[in-house]
DNA sequence: AGCACGCCGACT
DNA sequence: GTCGGCGTGCTC
């Protein structure tokens, strides 16, 4: 029996499958899935068996597998299937691919250990490292080094490699009664076993038995040697932290609700795509709960995706409450172990549900046959480091592999997604009441040139002012949200106008409060704050811009009685924090004060204005997705406010009211947009008139990228049709990010079947030790 | 990526 | 002679 194996080492190099004998004795043991640890060189590695087969095309001797790191397998050939597509396609190796799929705890941990052979021959210094040992860790502090690489060599000592897997799974020690007969004499003894008598199994945490019957291990260990207890390791989750499960409330579905539902119910065995677009508040959740409950009850498996850590513990709270503990959760807030405890859980069957963010599109069900991916226009659901993958179209592809449908949800589907509907290839499903028919409050859009030239020189509007003041008297809850794209506070010289700058990035350094630090964006960069400008030792420095922070003090000192709860990158940072701050806000809070990850799904009645400051701040940056945008970051805000029967309103500040993405958004008209936007695209020529691909090229010398990227354009523009556009090199606005330069080439194509092998010759071809070239293409299927 | 092997210069 | 510099090439 032959293993193929993926070795655990991710260069180009060693992008394939290596052939590996399976030993007599894992053969009925081993599964494709499995990791397993094998030689390799002449180092111990660990490997993902991908393959088994009878036979190898290798001819000489094949080493054989040394042991297997798992007993049952963690990936499912479906997920392998999916990684290597998803490896072609972005030009990445597979075992980057594995390692987003799989939680990363499944990674190995190597580590060389030394062996004494021969302790009496051994230098004074080396025996004294060694002591009573056998064996050492060797580190990368170790100070005898060279007396060790001698000894090696006089085999004196030995190296040995072990790998061991990063998490394992969790034990507790647990009691079990074996007999009570005869009962012992002792009273102490007498009542630990009462205790245990009372439990269902009889079994009882070692813990838990002490202390409740006040008992010390002594008398447990008597009681195991006359055979009246076992000590058993018992398996055990780590228990993800505990939301309390609201109470299900199953809404009847009113007409629109029930005509979708019943849309999706006709199609639950084949592959295929619903938009159900739907305002603010008009239900969307709801029918992704009655269609999972219909999933579950035909024994199949559903996924259910949300945008954000931001909105888990609500939605999960929600799902709990109708499913019980039928769910696993999996998201970047979770820790190592309890994230590989969840994976199992699904592995092992023991859960029908998967609910998380990007990353739990990979969820390994078999049988699966739902996926939900709510609030589909969130840019979070595009992963932008490699590798590069985007869920709605592994969504896509688990519904074809399955033949099951799925449900994408918005009320601002982003354009191309909405055309896709349009057009067939997705079926549309429109919501338009709103839950309880509550009204949509009209945005009052507030133009702060005027704001300005009349003498208010603050950053909010009168009318935003006298607003919140009343919501304050009234006890009513506001939420702001700061648009804060070019916001942030930097650090400027007032006598020679210096930035500071980073110094490995083309940007300037924002101030954190928390910290008291400047930090960089881009590449995590930390400084202390300077007393004098570093260029021309002036020590007139001003802090600029207008961070959270720095609203939250004018607030403060505005309004001294409120009580206002920040949510922003600082305050967000440890574990929990979103929950904790929502809880805040719900409670006591009456001013939320944050950025745009306040935007989504908060839903609180309390809440009777929402106000935007600088609404447009990125419509005018050169992506063409910031109209969109802004659309929807205004249409989504605007939805915080009016669920309830009190007065609302909403105040977008902006300098341009006059743009098209705001007034559609004030008119709540996503028709209308979507309409006007796509005659803009197709001038343009954007998606989804054409699609695009993107070669980053990046370097420590701008020239040289810019001679290459002419280069690759030459080569693409003979290569490719005449219809197909070829742009570039450009130099994007930050042209440096941790000291390497950047360059884009962008293709805008609307048929080219042999753009995937071209682009991969072009990597091939062009990336070098210090160039290197990265491709990203837009998605054919969302 | 590591690690061995190999072929050259500068030391005990 | 030997130690150690880093170029090259391989890993079932």
């Amino acid at each position: 029996m032959i293993a193929k194996i993926l070795v655990d080492v991710p260069v180009k190099a060693l992008d394939r499958l290596f052939d590996y004998l399976v030993p007599p004795a894992l053969e009925d043991v081993i599964e494709i899935g499995m990791r397993v640890v094998v030689p390799f060189g002449t180092r111990e590695m660990m490997g993902y068996c991908l393959e088994i087969d009878t036979t190898s095309s290798i001819i000489e001797t094949l080493k054989p597998i040394y042991r297997l790191l798992d007993l049952e397998p963690y990936l499912t050939a479906e997920l392998i299937l999916l990684a290597k597509d998803i490896a072609k396609e972005s030009t990445t190796v597979l075992l980057k691919v594995l390692e987003t799929i799989l939680p990363s705890a499944m990674r190995a941990v190597y580590q060389t250990k030394l062996r004494v052979l021969n302790e009496l021959a051994l230098p004074k210094e080396l025996q004294d490292r060694f002591l009573d040992k056998t064996e050492i860790i060797l580190t990368s502090s170790e100070p005898h080094l060279r007396l060790i690489k001698q000894a090696l060599k006089d085999n004196l000592i030995t190296q040995v490699y072990d790998v061991s897997s990063k998490a394992k799974p969790k034990y507790t020690k647990m009691i079990q009664l074996i007999k009570t007969d005869p009962l012992p004499t002792s009273e102490k003894q007498k009542i630990v076993i009462r205790a245990l008598l009372k439990e269902p199994l009889h079994q009882k945490t070692q813990s838990d038995l002490l202390m409740d019957s006040s008992a010390s291990i002594s008398i447990l260990r008597t009681l195991y040697k006359h055979g009246y207890i076992t000590f058993i390791d018992k398996e055990e989750y780590r228990e993800v932290k505990q939301i309390q499960p609201s109470k299900d409330k199953t809404v009847a579905l009113n007409n629109e609700q029930e005509l979708a539902f019943q849309t999706i119910q006709q199609s639950s065995n084949e592959s295929c795509v619903f938009l159900l677009h739907g305002v603010t508040g008009s239900g969307k959740t709801e029918i992704y709960l009655k269609s999972i409950e219909q999933v579950l009850s035909k024994h199949q498996e559903a996924i259910f995706l949300v945008p954000e850590i931001a909105l888990t513990p609500l939605m999960v709270s929600r799902i709990k409450g109708r499913f019980g503990n039928n769910v696993a959760i999996l998201h970047s807030g979770l820790s190592v172990g309890e994230k590989y405890d969840e994976w199992r859980r699904i592995i092992r069957k023991e859960v029908q549900i998967a609910i998380g963010a990007r990353s739990a599109i990979f969820a390994p069900f078999e049988r699966l046959g739902l996926i939900c991916v709510d609030e589909c226009h969130e840019q979070s659901y595009d992963q932008e480091d490699v590798p590069r993958y985007h869920a709605l179209d592994v969504a896509i592809r688990r519904s074809k592999y399955h033949q099951i449908p799925v449900i994408f949800g918005s009320a601002t589907p982003n354009i191309e997604t909405f055309a896709r509907a349009k057009r067939g290839y997705f079926t549309l499903l429109e919501l338009r009441s709103r839950y309880l028919n509550q009204a949509f409050p009209k945005p009052v859009v507030v133009d702060m040139k005027q704001e300005f030239m009349s003498g208010n020189h603050y950053l909010l509007s009168n009318q935003l002012d006298t607003l919140l003041k009343d919501r304050l008297e009234k006890k009513e809850q506001t939420i702001l949200l700061i648009n804060r794209r070019g916001y942030s506070t930097f650090i400027l010289c007032r006598s020679c106008g210096h930035v500071i700058m980073c110094p490995s990035c083309d940007i300037s350094l924002t101030y954190h409060e928390t910290e008291h630090a400047l930090k960089c964006h881009y590449c995590g960069h930390k400084e202390g704050i300077p007393k004098v400008c570093p260029k021309c030792q002036s020590e007139h420095l001003r802090f600029m811009g207008t961070g959270s922070q720095k609203i939250e003090q004018e607030l403060k000192e505005r309004y001294p009685l409120a009580s206002i709860v920040r949510m922003d990158n600082d305050t967000t940072r440890t574990k929990n924090a979103h929950e904790l701050l929502l809880h805040e806000f719900e409670t006591s809070g009456d001013i939320l004060l944050g950025t745009q990850m306040i935007a989504k799904g908060l839903d609180y009645p309390k809440v009777t204005l929402v106000g935007i400051i600088n609404a447009d701040s990125n419509l005018y940056n050169a992506d063409f997705r910031a109209p969109e945008r802004t659309f929807q970051l205004i249409t989504q805000v605007s939805g915080r406010a009016g669920r309830n029967q009190l007065q609302s309103d909403v105040v977008i500040q902006v300098h341009n009211p006059n743009h098209y993405a705001i007034t559609f958004a004030v008119n709540n008209d996503y028709e209308g947009f979507y309409q006007h936007e796509m005659h803009l695209r197709r001038l343009a020529k954007y998606i989804p008139f054409y699609y695009m691909a993107e070669i980053t090229l990046s370097g420590l010398n701008m020239r040289d990228l810019l001679l290459k990227g002419k280069d690759i354009v030459k080569t693409l523009k003979s290569n490719l049709s005449v219809e197909t556009i070829v742009l570039g090199p450009l130099i994007p606005q930050v042209a440096r990010i941790k000291n390497r330069y950047q360059a884009i080439l962008t293709i805008k194509y609307k048929s080219e079947p042999g753009l995937e092998p071209l682009l991969f010759q072009i990597k091939e071809l062009y990336e070098t030790e210090d160039v290197y070239v990265s491709i990203h293409r837009s998605s054919t299927l969302v």
